[in-house]
DNA sequence: ACAAGATGCTGACATAAATCATCCAATTAC
DNA sequence: GTAATTGGATGATTTATGTCAGCATCTTGT
């Protein structure tokens, strides 16, 4: 264990700490090789190997799985802070996921070997990845619960919610684009569907729909939107 | 830190390693309390303080969330082996999950700072429990692909198979029971359709049903009924 | 032992959502 | 600049599943 690994170490334990508070820290790029991907581009693909784990800096992506039928389904999206391919890291299996870059991302690699070093040595670090892990944990339990029991404008209000949660910066209403076929994908039913179901939302005044996106109009109304259950 | 505690520190990375490697370990039992729950009993309550871990020695638990609109979904099962609310200790909430004995159930108590203390000392329990966390995460996400996509058919077959491999000890066959209305719940249909795609499988021979439950016949058959998406 | 309440089962009917078929508008390719 | 492709929108129809109603069987409490 040499000094370097050490100073990396700690700089590591600031990216962690810098994704529940954003303060900038240069410093970490003289240690963690910083890559850049497009929009589109894989950044690691599901039943590889595991090479290490990735911090984004900044961008969004997308989690997608593919099943036995060779379908694929969008899992969830990762936004700047989140830590990407650790779960299988630690379990020591292939990727279970296909990440792809959604827009310009920005991220910073991190070896396995040296991943493991830092959860093995600092005891904060690991903590908090087991929070994140917790957390996640509890938040796809509810969402599971949500596409047992919810019909799809539930579903849907659901998603864009949560979507313009991960895609508002300092509290400016963000539109969300994604287009009808992958909003479907994720809440698990057909695109016209969807379409409906936004034209739906857009009469009542909850969202409006443009080419470049949507956009929430009204939180509240669609958090009502999504409390029916069957 | 008196020596007391960290004896209790090893037992408790030893029930855990149990839980892994079911050697059964008498001597668990001088460190932690003991507890014993008839079928039914809550062994804690969504909303309250958790004040500890729970171990499983023997038994089942049915972990059970209420959504907002006061109706009660069924998570996932627990069987020996597993912890129950470290994630909620992990994240320092209240508990997210109600979890009650389905059926005799003996349990051990960690309380919260042993726990905590087990963790910032013994990396290796530390590792263990990011494992299953990461497991329990990428096993939802699994299943959330599933009751996105799959037809009732579909999920019912899931539920079955993974319940039958809660249930089985040393591979013999065992009856799945369960309400058709728990059935229902946690697949997320309605009872009635649980019924008739219960006949529907008794039918094809894939699974006997008689009062006392449901016991699988044909597991290659009933996979092949999980492998439906959309 | 009996009543009362669950639980399981089946049929008839209602309905949310999937599927199929077009069409239009907007990008992208050539 | 035009053609080709993709994304969005709407209507008609079908289908899976939910809902409602009735009944039989089993379990539980007294």
């Amino acid at each position: 264990m040499n000094n370097g690994t050490i100073k990396r170490t700690s700089e590591f334990s600031q990216a962690l700490l810098n994704s529940f508070n954003p303060e900038p820290d240069v410093r970490t790029e003289e240690w963690f090789e910083l890559h850049q991907f497009k929009n589109g581009q894989t950044i690691y693909r599901q039943g590889n190997t595991p090479l290490g784990v990735f911090y984004i800096k900044s961008g969004k992506v997308k989690f997608t799985r593919e099943t036995d039928d060779g379908s694929r389904h969008i899992i969830r999206i990762g936004a700047e802070g989140d830590f990407l391919g650790y779960e299988d890291i630690l379990l020591e299996r292939r990727y279970s996921n296909t990440v792809e870059a959604w827009g310009d991302v920005s991220l910073f690699f991190i070896p396995r070997k040296e991943f493991m070093d830092v959860l093995d040595k600092d005891i904060k670090t690991a903590r908090r990845f087991s929070q994140m892990l917790s957390e996640n944990l509890l938040e796809t339990e509810q969402r599971l619960i949500g596409f047992a029991h919810k019909p799809v404008r539930g579903r849907l209000a659901d998603a864009l919610l949560s979507l313009s949660n991960y895609f508002k910066k300092n509290n400016a209403p963000v539109s969300i684009s994604l287009t009808r076929y992958e909003l479907a994908n994720m809440i698990g039913t057909a695109s016209e569907t969807v379409v409906r179901m936004l034209s739906e939302f857009r009469d009542e005044k909850l969202i409006t729909t443009e080419r470049k996106g949507i956009r929430i109009l009204d939180e509240k109304g669609l958090a009502r939107a999504t409390e029916m259950y069957n």
